[in-house]
DNA sequence: AGGTACTGTGGGAGCGCTCCCACAAGTGAT
DNA sequence: ATCACTTGTGGGAGCGCTCCCACAGTACCT
């Protein structure tokens, strides 16, 4: 942990002359070992090693990033303010997971807001100076013109949840499609048969895959699709509320919902019980998230789980791979990477 | 936002020499220009500044911080797992605070976890390496070699929280000793006569001064102290029952209780219930740290209030200082700087 | 008139690396 | 013995800045 050795003579820290002085070769060789370059014989390896611990030597960052023209660093941008990132446990998850994978890397993680206009416009000039060697974007809205200045910049960058089927950006994402199914066959097997859908807003894609998902699971087995049973929510407990009001009010003879978020459940249930429905007896519900909220609920709610910080980890894994293929060739020909990570049902007793 | 106008010859971005050359200037002045000096004319200025925006200039930071042998960025170093930081509010108000004193300077600021031993280790290298011109640390305890390490490096540092009476490092502190003050003086003015104090870590510097603002009140006020009121907790809420609980045995008389925390004031709410102790009615309870605990407790939890945010504010206002202090002058007289900021006592129903 | 002081400016040197070319020494085929 | 590679190595050039010295120009004293 401590600093021992020698120094050179200015009394600041020793540098890469000095080490390759000590070790008796040149600085190239230097270099090449510590770069772990195979180019260089088992001996000459061992003495500059020798060198580097004898005098505590540590590479100066701000020389290397010059000559070579990289940072070893990378950015998590989040586009919201501070609040809503310690509110929400999806940031930390992700977080966990970005971090897992980063340390055994040389690279360093930078956390950077971007939620009032200021902080963009900050962002922004921290980008054009090419302070950071690649981005992950994480809660991206639809209209963001952030991955299009990364693009302009040739700014390496990788989306958590894409904004749309045709996103440019190399992108990773939970299978909305197939959760939103899985929660709907669960109720199917448990013999629900009328299902109705609180959808999240619409302008986000991970939304409308869900309703896809929702629709194509009921078509798959047989069931019409009622688009009576289909109504808009957007990811609040307000809205949720509100939802479920509209949907008894309509078809006051359904037996289950589907819920685009817990949130969304969470006021869909306010809504139930204040028509005096029981869950599940009466109405099955299922959410979608598995947070907190899921499993604290009364009673507790079954949710589809994202692995979100399975996520964090392929992001870092896409991002890393894109950062070191634009490094040789100029070959540009990066075709649109596009992960979908699997979600899981975690039925609780609320269906 | 957008980057414009045209570049040099490589297309890449354009360099000081090529601003120098578009305002007819030497590289010298549009240095000047970029970095604020006054020894400009302001048609000079004028000038450069008009290179500047034509040609989309961001100055290269790793050159410069190479050739300056600064980094203009300073790491908020946190010793704990990320799960910690996430679940107590008082991380997300001191990084509050320090976000907004930031702002307006073009200091780059870093979050650093180091819970574990692996980064532990991995924030000696960089710390070695003068990755940062300065380092905030939060949430120290007593017997951590942080400090040492830094003092070693001669890295400028503020702690918040100072390790002891001697801490060497600047400190940004809250008063430990007053808040302790006020929370019993208030017990006495209500009329309490027997007030009991549950106290914190004892290896803490901070718990150690609420049992001196706890005696001191008490003798101020012409009462005498009873060392058999005093029971060590440790900031847990178990801590703070089965304290709570020893003092009920040994002085069941008593009919205030002022607890190191809020959470050990939860702990002591329940043995408190348990020995079927109504409050305030027969035993009046107040706790420190005015958290969110506090404000749900039933009944609400009388608090003493820190200014967390404040206190980032201060640390940054006196890293920057430090920063700048040791730019220039090789004087390294700066005095020992300990901030204290005032407490405040937030009344609620349980006093 | 000469001296002194200050202001504004240009540009050389150098920060500590990486990149790459040059080259010595070894290896094996001809 | 010659050539053609390969392997390991040294060190020049250069990355884009800041720092600082030199110097022209102006102003204000003697």
């Amino acid at each position: 942990m401590a600093i021992h050795g020698a120094r050179g003579r200015s009394g600041g820290r020793p540098t890469l002359e000095e080490v390759a002085a000590r070790a008796g070769v040149g600085r190239g060789t230097v270099s090449r070992v510590i770069n772990g370059s195979p180019r260089v014989s088992d001996a000459t390896r061992a003495a500059v090693e020798a060198a580097v611990a004898e005098l505590g030597y540590v590479p100066n960052t701000a020389a290397r990033a010059l000559a070579a023209n990289r940072t070893d660093a990378i950015a998590l941008v989040v586009p919201e303010p501070e609040t809503r990132f310690f509110a929400e446990p999806y940031f930390s998850d992700m977080l966990k997971g970005v971090g897992a994978e980063l340390s055994d890397t040389e690279m360093q993680l930078l956390l950077i807001f971007a939620g009032s206009d200021r902080e963009r416009q900050r962002l922004a000039q921290y980008l054009a100076a090419h302070r950071v060697d690649g981005v992950l974007l994480v809660s991206v809205h639809a209209d963001d013109p952030l991955p299009d200045l990364l693009a302009q910049l040739e700014i390496p960058a990788v989306i958590s949840g894409p904004r749309s089927a045709a996103e440019t950006l190399t992108s990773v994402d939970s299978d909305n499609y197939g959760g939103a199914r899985s929660a709907v066959e669960h109720l199917l097997a448990r013999g629900r048969r009328t299902i109705a859908h609180i959808t999240g807003r619409q302008d986000v894609y991970g939304a409308q895959r869900r309703v896809d998902g929702y629709r194509a699971a009921l078509r798959d087995s047989g069931h019409e699709v009622d688009e009576r049973l289909i109504e808009p929510g957007d990811f609040t407990e307000g809205g949720g509320r509100r939802a479920m009001a509209a949907l008894l009010d309509r078809c006051p003879h359904l037996d289950a919902v589907f819920a685009a978020s817990d949130v969304t459940a969470a006021g869909a249930r306010q809504a139930l019980r204040d028509a005096g429905r029981r869950i599940p007896d009466d109405v099955a519900l299922v959410g979608y998230d598995d947070s907190a909220i899921a499993r604290h609920m009364d009673p507790p709610l079954t949710s589809v789980r994202q692995p979100i910080e399975e996520m964090g980890r392929a992001m870092i894994d896409l991002l890393l791979t894109e950062i070191a293929d634009r490094r040789p060739t100029v070959s540009r020909d990066l075709e649109r990477r596009q992960l979908v990570l699997a979600t899981e049902l975690v039925p609780r007793t609320s269906s």
